[in-house]
DNA sequence: GTCTATAGGATGATAGAC
DNA sequence: GTCTATCATCCTATAGAC
């Protein structure tokens, strides 16, 4: 196993750091800590705090753009399907990214850099409804999406086959 | 409407900080102006930050706990109803609180005053699972208390009848 | 590229006047 | 009970040596 680059080590350890504590939850010197350096590195390698958040936040949200239109006139019934299998996959492949986003969403929100996320997620959430503008039906979907985001990082599940158990329980709350 | 005391204005403020910002990220700067009073009139209400927390989470960790205790001895499907019920219910009373816990749960695990918290929610965890204690149910489970904790103090769903919708989608993400 | 040292400001908490 | 003023500590970020 190769040692990564520093600033590999850097977006690796925010990743978990901020995961699990939060953007505000988490300062440089815990991040430098957990790399083994100073902060005055972390700064050189990124030019603030805020800087890091975005380097880490925006590969998924590159991939939550390209799912979001890949779905774009597909049927109502087939957008959904694809939909949840889209997004578990998401999770999975970013899960510590994606519980931060969900963890901070009000701060990322009122930060201008971040405000296209919304977006994506509203138009995520709507294929997930299955076409259906219902209140309760995006009452649901809030859940499952806020649900699975959440524990895809939860430690105590390593043992589980995530994706299964994922779509599973997606599928059954979604679809009627 | 008569003006509530100093105290419960404290306690009101924070709730609505902690539930969106985190605990962490609410300063005892950010509750004295939503106040409209000093740090120092919070310090001599509360002795610390902490004990702001602490009697926020206090009445719904005592409800949890009754919660619990009325589902022992029960047989697993009805007390698998009855969870689902009684923690939306749980939730829709004390919504700030709650999405203060589900955010902030690493913090507050990993503080000694409050370590009864996750037994308890590992208690409900189990009657919601219907007895089954395999993993991809408990995950299942995992997801709609996240979910619901997180969704019920988004103001997106202000219209919607929460406690029909939210039974809803745990009944069919959680009963076979 | 990485470090030590430090600036400048925010934070939780205290002291003491009113 | 509430305030202003203050303390010690932590924070993000910068400067400059190596």
């Amino acid at each position: 196993m190769v040692r990564a680059s520093t600033r590999e080590d850097i977006l690796s350890a925010a990743a978990g750091l901020f995961a699990t504590g939060g953007y505000k939850g988490t300062s440089l010197q815990d991040i430098a800590a957990a790399v083994g350096c100073s902060k005055a590195t972390l700064l050189y390698h990124f030019a603030t705090k805020e800087m890091i958040l975005a380097t880490l936040v925006a590969p998924p949200v590159r991939d939550l753009a390209t799912l979001s239109e890949s779905l774009t006139g597909q049927p109502a019934a087939v957008a959904q399907g694809q939909a949840i299998e889209g997004f578990v996959d998401l999770v999975l492949n970013y899960r510590r990214e994606i519980a931060l986003i969900f963890h901070d969403l009000p701060h990322l929100f009122q930060s201008e850099s971040f405000s296209d996320i919304k977006e994506l997620i509203d138009q995520l959430a709507s294929a997930l409804a299955g076409g259906s503008a219902e209140p309760s039906a995006m009452l649901g979907v809030n859940v499952i999406m806020a649900g699975i985001a959440l524990v895809a990082v939860d430690p105590e599940h390593e043992g589980v086959d995530l994706r299964a158990a994922l779509v599973d329980v997606a599928r059954r709350a979604l679809i009627p």
